[in-house]
DNA sequence: AGATGGTAGATGGTCAACCATCGACCATTT
DNA sequence: AAATGGTCGATGGTTGACCATCTACCATCT
């Protein structure tokens, strides 16, 4: 056999994941609004799941701020002020993605550096069909994989307990359709600064990178 | 009737909430050590509850940073380092508790300084005790009484999953038996400051405060 | 000796039935 | 009219049985 790519890779994501994921994308995109009910029975209906699963699914995106729950009343989908991500989500990941990147710099292998370069591209790609989600995902994947190979595991959990409120803000109020392509061009420079390996450098470009969030 | 201060209030939590009270305070006391195994089974015989709410709490408890779960194959109680403590834990929890002091400082009640100085007595009792563990929370219920009040939900959200990491760190290293009498000495400070309600004073102290935390 | 395949035990994941809480609404009492 | 008590529907919380995955270990084949 000369390959196997043609085969589908299978997830070995567990139902519980999956039901994490397509909730946390509805409310990411904007399917699912501030203020909307989400009811056990209705989603276990409608998603096929057992309420078990479902219930833990959304333990799990409560403790990220995406909803908020009221025992035995019901749970809805979260609010997240503009003024709390300027002045709380976004400096917090200044902090986290600060010191991964000075922990990630010298970590970083060539096949990390392709990665990098293939969100940036992916990034493109979707910008260039005005595909938002797509922009935003892999514009928060580039960022992650830093997270990951800095290796320091408190840091990668917290990002990712507050990655998804970064994200649903992305997808409500950072992009504008023409501004889509600046978004890779960002990336561009970030990435070209990762590979002189300039700790003082590649800071410099990691703030201005992530305060130009507050700027779009 | 005169009053109804001697009958016990009757816990409203559930008992799942219960699960991750215990869990996390035999974490955050060191009770359970970093690596240490949690088994399913075992806790939900021990304690005496079905595996439906403890695997629930024990996803509350992971989101928190307190254990780390692998599928099928166990969990184990997460290590905090030192470095992560102080470059990340810390200056989160700055941004998060200087943005809600200055949203909470206007609207502090006189119930609520109240409560704050209960809170610093309740301090200087533990302390006096040696009681590490009253220190400890005393001193995290104050600043989060102020959290509360200042109604910014993300904020509290995010607060409240980085406490139960820091009341751990505050057990492990930060208090030593003769410095246990200076927590509540800081608290002092802090609500003289509350008291005056001059932001930018409220703010240096609280700075300085936090960053004490460091130097224990 | 190394590679491959199978098994069993340990542990977590899921399911459906049943239990518990809350608040709106209605009835009764004062 | 206001206070009190009861009911019911909506929704979440818990249980125990069963299912699924993973890996260490052993057996067999090359």
């Amino acid at each position: 056999m000369e390959s196997a790519s043609s085969l589908p890779r299978i997830s070995a994501d567990s139902r519980r994941a999956l039901v994490v994921q397509a909730l946390r994308r509805a409310i990411e995109t904007g399917e699912f609004q501030p203020g909307d009910r989400l009811v056990e029975r209705d989603l276990s209906a409608q998603m096929n799941i057992s309420r078990g699963p479902l219930r833990e699914a959304m333990i799990q995106l409560e403790q990220e701020g995406l909803i908020t729950t009221y025992p035995y009343r019901g749970t809805v989908v979260a609010e997240i002020s503009a003024e709390e991500v300027e002045k709380v989500l976004v400096p917090i990941r200044l902090t986290l993605e600060r010191f991964a990147v000075g922990h990630a710099l010298q970590r970083l292998t060539d096949a990390d550096l392709a990665e990098l370069q293939g969100q940036i591209g992916a990034m493109r790609q979707a910008a260039a069909a005005g595909d938002v989600t797509g922009v935003v995902e892999t514009d928060m994947r580039f960022h992650e994989i830093l997270l990951e190979r800095a290796e320091q595991p408190q840091c990668l959990q917290i990002w990712r307990t507050i990655a998804p409120r970064v994200r649903a803000y992305f997808h409500r109020d950072a992009y504008r359709h023409g501004e889509l392509a600046n978004v890779a061009h960002g990336h561009d420079a970030l990435l070209e600064a990762l590979r002189r390996r300039d700790p003082a450098e590649v800071d410099a470009i990691l703030q201005a990178h992530i305060n130009e969030t507050l700027d779009l």
